[in-house]
Order: C-alpha cells, then structure tokens, then sequence
RNA sequence: GCCCCCGUAGCUCAAUGGAUAGAGCAGCGCUCUUCUAAGGCGUUGAUGUGGGUCCGAUUCCUACCGGGGGCACCA
C-alpha cells in the first residue's frame, strides 16, 4: 500500500524522491508525507499553501474511492485516510497469500552474515547472546526480503588464546578431569593462566610460543587444539539448539592459517607493510587511522591478519553484495582498520558493515571479562529463563500436560531474552539486570506469544476448519479496520527493518500490532457473533493476524506455541 | 592524550530533520458468572548544559559536563 501513494504521489509532484509514512497517531492519517515540507521553498509559496494544492491534486488524480480523503495539515503535512473498502481490498489480498511480502526482488543477490563467532575453548557468556539473535534475526529478515544468505558462524578457534591454553593444559592439566567436563575444565585453565600470569610474565610468553609452535605444525599442539575444538563444538551445539539458532559455515579464523604467508606477501608488494619493534604494520595515517599490526615479531598472525584472508575469501567465492559483520562495538577500531585495508586492496566491491552493539556490563556497570573469571553464562541465563518460565506456565496454565508446559516454557524463556535485546536498537550498552530480561509482562516476547495463543484459542474453540471467508465488508469497526491496516503494514516494516540493519523497528511492529490484536479481543466478542457471515468473517482476520504474528516473531527467531 | 558509543519519565528503553516526544516496569484508580487477567481501561511523570545551522533539532555541527569501551604484538 506504500508504494502505491509514493507512485500517487509522485506523479502529482513531478520527480524526486517521495517518502511516506504511518504516523503515529490516526488522526494525522493513516499515511501520511511531509514532502510539502520539503519543496515548498523554491516554489515560492508556503508549505501549507503548497500542501493544500497537492492535496487538492491527488485527490482528483488518485483512482476514485481509493481515499476516503485527502488533507493538507499544518505546518504542511498532507495526510492520507483510506477508503473502508480500500483497506478492505488490501487487506483481502494480505489473506490470500501464504507468503505475504516475502519478495523476489533480490535473487541473485547475496548477502553473508558473520554472527555469534564464540571462542573454542571458552563458554558462551551474555556478550555471545546479542551477536547470536541479532545476526540470526537479520539473517532472517535478508531472507524474507529475496537475498541468498550464508549464515556465517566465524569461529574463534586460533590465535594466541589458544597457545595459552595450551600452555596452561600442559602446566596444571588433568586428562581425565578435562575427559569429563570438558569446557568447564578448560575455562578454569584459561582463567588460572590469566591470574597466574600477573605474577609470572614468563607464562604470556610461554603461551605465545605455543602458538607458534601451533601455527609451525607442532604435531602435539595441533592434536590438542583439535580435541579442545571438537570438545567445544558440541558444547556450543546444545546452546544452538536451544536458541534455535542455525549457520549454514562455521569457517573459522584457524582456516585461514594457510593463508597468512602469502597474505603478507602480498601486503609487502603492495608496499604497505612497514616493520616496527619487530613486527610488521600497515600504516594507516592518510585514513587518521592508528597502524594496524599484522605480523607478530615472532612471525605469528594475529586477528586481523586473518580477518584480511577470510574477507578476501568470501569476496572471491560468493561474490556477496553485501557483508555484515555483527560484533560489539568494542572493535570498532578494529573493522575500521579492516575495512581500510580491504580498500587499498581493491576489496571494497561489497558493501562492508560493522553491524555493532553495545557491550553487556556486568550489574556493578563494568565490563564483563572470561579471563578474569568474571562472566556470566549464557547456558545459566538459558536455564533460568526456561525455568521460571516454566514456573509461570504451571501458575496460569495448570491443565495442560507437562510435555507441553516444557515446549511453552521454552519458547516463551527464550523468546523473553531475544526480544528484550531485538527490541533495542541503541548501540548503548546494557547492563545485565535478570529482573528486566526475564520479565514476561508488557512489551515482552511473551506478550506477543500471549497474543498469538489468545488468537489461535478463539479459532480452535469456534470449531470452524474454514477460515476462508473474504467478506471483509463486514468488518466495519474502527478496531477492526485498525487491525486490517496495521496488518497489511507488514512488508514495509520488514523492507525497513532490512534497509535499517534494526530489529527494533520491526518488534516495535509487532508490538503495535499486538496492542491492536489485543483490543480486538477485549472489543469484539467473536464466537458469540450471531451473523454467521460475519463470524466467518472475524475468525478469517483473527487466523490472518495470529500468522502475521507468527511470521515475524519467527523473523526475530522467536517461536510461538498454540497455548501458553 | 587521541578515537568510538551513549546521556530522553523514579527505572529500562523508543522516536527515517517534522505535527501534541512514544512504550514497558514501578506507583495510583478501575476491570475476570463474557473467546486464556502473561490481558484491557484510566492516571502521574522526561530530551545533561551552553552556543550554532534550519521554516522546523531528541536527531545535524560545536564546546563543555557525565557514563562505557578501544588505542600494536589478545580476540
């Protein structure tokens, strides 16, 4: 339908860019355009006068009884109601389809998501949890909107971490103990190197050595790097299964060892490299840019060496139009250095983007840090959630089987954490707070699911399998006229939440349209209906907003249950 | 010191340069013999400070104040 007035509008104003939008309140209209605003200054008249004569003009032009009217409004908005029967209409074809708003419009174009990257050899902390579900959830939405996506979990499995590991294992390690649990067992080395390293510098060194040892080919090193990384892919595999979160690669920085020789080669013909204390640098002041660091002094790689090839790479094998990199904001600096190089390499041809957040502050408002033993785990965040869900199910839904409480409990444990984050778009940062993540009342993930089981319970008990019915010219009230409007918003919402890189506009959606759904409910008493053809009528647009619901919980990866 | 992010209601957050700055929580008052009260209705309450650009600034520029993060051999 937003397309539809831009192209009105934009043959009554001739060319240029056209923009409408929903306002927030009905009574500015149910579209409306500031474009008055806009061009009224050189034509010489006042934006008021200037969005009268183009409200004037549309209404004669635009096809008859698509408005109900048209109106200029100070300081020179003209504003858009639609026809009860144009809504009507749009929103019968919005019932129709299966598939409505999902678009073709990108097919050959593809886009790589690089989310979650956890470290092996480390649990998953809350600082995982916003990468994870907002990658996913963009992913979801590039999808939505036609584009091939590769879901990209870029591993964090080499780099001088793990000769510390390595260093710490062969140090204090116990085989069997690290046999049984074995990531718990790691992360306590891993935090022990930390703390012992304070009073003994030799240790950060032994632990650099063992990553060049690794990085040379070191037979036992390599062997204990594959096991550690096997250990901890099933460890993060049940934490994916939870959070119903997939990847199509889990390519990591260690595939890209091969890489580094030829990489500084060719780094030196280009002649940017230059040697400082030893290790090699690409100088970077023309950009105002600190001098990235590519070659250790001991010839090791280092994070943004490998970041280089694995760009190059992605670049030569799937030719993506775009790459977003969703990492906290903490490396900004560093995808400024990267996205510099790949500039003076000439791999610049996809559009690079640092899709950043902020940081997850511990309660006290400080950094959250694994080597220090600090960190909270997002495998106990899961399990709290899913359990005082469960505990929440058992109060209001006693009845149901405890098979089903347990799938409700997940769903509606993990579909509070991910809202609570998608709903945000700031890059501020959040401090970790139990109480406001695993709150299941207003603005919440389960008070959308909420909505959708209300919805799907009128339905169940009307008994009515045919929910067909297209004689939308009885729905009538402005509620339900609200509810039709807001529903065939759908795919504008999501083309923005796409265009914007945000997930907060689209749950902001989803919330709106929850509200509405909700005082649809409260309103209009539908298995009481005694007009049999309106009946039909209510229970067809209650099954098409409980699937618009469905269908974007589902684009922020959230699933929704039949009761809850 | 330099760079990045942020500062909106008591709290946690919204607001593609536009209209009367939106939500949720907490508070207060209603609302379950009616399709799930995880709900609905009502109500109290906010743009860090000083300049600037603009017809119009929470948004852009600038200075300051405050919080967080980063700044070479971690990732």
């Amino acid at each position: 339908m937003k397309s539809k007035i831009e192209e009105i509008l934009r043959k009554a104003v001739g060319s240029g860019p056209v923009d409408i939008f929903v306002p927030e309140k009905e009574n500015f209209g149910h579209y409306s355009t500031n474009i008055a605003l806009r061009l009224a200054k050189p034509s010489g008249k006042t934006p008021l006068e200037f969005a009268k004569e183009l409200a004037e003009k549309i209404a004669v032009s635009a096809p008859a009884g698509l408005f109900e009217k048209v109106e200029a409004a100070p300081p020179g908005f003209v504003n858009f109601w639609l026809a009860k029967e144009t809504v009507q209409n749009e929103f019968a074809k919005a019932a129709k389809e299966k598939t409505f708003g999902r678009s073709a419009a990108h097919k050959n174009k593809t886009v790589i998501v690089e989310y979650s990257q956890p470290n092996i050899g480390k649990m998953m902390h809350v600082g995982h949890l916003r990468t994870t579900i907002i990658g996913d959830a963009l992913a979801n939405i590039f999808e939505y909107l036609g584009y091939k996506v590769i879901r990209w979990n870029y591993l964090g499995d080499w780099g001088t971490q793990f000769g510390k590991l390595i260093a710490a294992y062969k140090t204090w390690g116990d085989k069997r103990k690290v046999k049984e649990h074995p990531i718990d067992e790691l992360q306590k080395l891993y935090v022990r190197f930390h703390d012992e390293a304070k009073r003994d510098p030799m240790l950060e060194m032994q632990g650099q050595a063992e990553f060049k040892k690794l990085e040379d080919g070191d037979k036992e090193n390599r062997k204990l790097w594959e096991w550690f990384k096997k250990e901890s892919l099933k460890e993060l595999d049940k934490i994916y299964a939870t959070l119903g979160v997939g990847f199509d690669t889990y390519i990591g920085e260690s595939f890209f060892e091969k890489n580094m020789r030829p990489l500084v080669e060719e780094l030196r013909n280009e002649g940017i490299l230059t040697k400082s204390g030893g290790a090699l640098i690409v100088n970077l002041d023309a950009l105002k840019l600190p001098p990235a660091l590519v070659l250790k002094a001991d010839g090791a790689s280092l994070y943004l060496t490998r970041d280089i090839a694995a760009l190059r790479y992605r670049i030569i094998k799937f030719k993506p139009e775009k790459i977003l990199y969703v990492v906290g904001n903490e490396q900004s600096l560093h995808f400024e250095q990267l996205f510099a190089i790949a500039k003076i390499l000439r791999m610049d041809k996809a559009e690079l983007k640092h899709v950043k957040y902020g940081l997850v502050l511990g309660e006290a408002g400080t950094k959250l840090a694994t080597r220090e033993g600090r960190t909270i785990l997002l495998k106990d965040v899961l399990r709290k959630a899913i359990e005082l869900a469960r505990k929440v199910v058992d109060e209001k839904n006693p009845a149901l089987q405890a098979k089903v409480k347990d799938k409700i409990a997940e769903a509606v444990g993990v579909g509070a954490l991910k809202y609570n984050d998608l709903k945000e778009n700031r890059n501020s940062d959040i401090t970790f707070n139990w109480e406001r993540m695993l709150d299941f009342t207003g603005d919440s993930g389960p008070y959308l699911q909420y909505t959708y089981a209300r919805l799907k319970s009128i339905i169940r008990k009307s008994q009515t399998s045919n929910l067909k019915s297209q004689k939308f010219e009885m729905l009538n009230s402005d509620i339900e006229l609200a509810l039709m409007r807001k529903i065939f918003e759908f795919p504008d919402e999501v083309a923005r939440a796409g265009e914007a890189l945000m997930t907060s506009t689209l749950a902001a959606y989803l919330h709106k349209l929850a509200v509405l759904a909700n005082k649809f409910y409260e309103t209009t008493p539908v298995l009481k209906e005694e007009n049999p053809v309106r009946r039909a009528a209510l229970l067809s647009l209650i099954s098409v907003a409980a699937e618009t619901l469905k269908n974007g919980l589902a684009l922020l990866g959230i699933e929704t249950t039949e009761e809850i």
